[in-house]
DNA sequence: AACATGACATAAG
DNA sequence: CCTTATGCCATGT
């Protein structure tokens, strides 16, 4: 059968919902396992208009230095990083340390 | 079809 | 470390 209907930003949520709880993924990480490296903007642009945070782990999301997103921003606080610590994700100097939390998708 | 936009990535100075 | 500039690509107008 000919899976259609399946557009770019699906296969980028699909990715993003399968980001185990106290792990991050780069944007570029997640354009590649959607298929196409060269997405790191889409898959921004992709979770800055995605329709429901329903099941989607944005704030799993950040970018190559593990820097959350402005977007999250809120009363000088970044409402991604206290998601990320309650689940474990450690941050140094307001960044990730994504050589320990970084998804792999093969856990090992 | 053309232009503008964007929660990125990489290179260069 | 910082700022610029360029590449890259789906979407919306």
């Amino acid at each position: 059968m000919i899976e259609k209907g399946k557009s770019t930003y699906d296969k980028i949520y699909d990715i993003v919902r399968e980001i185990p709880q106290g792990k991050v993924a780069s944007y570029g990480q997640i354009a590649e396992l959607a298929g196409n490296r060269r997405w790191s903007r889409v898959v921004g642009y992709a979770l800055n208009v995605s329709p429901e945070d329903k099941g989607l782990p944005c704030h799993r999301v950040v970018n190559r230095y593990g820097e959350p997103s402005k977007c999250f921003e809120t009363a000088g606080e970044n409402r991604q990083i206290k998601l990320l610590e309650a689940e474990g994700v450690r941050f140094v100097d307001g960044r990730v340390d994504m050589e320990h939390f970084q998804w792999n998708r093969r856990v090992f």
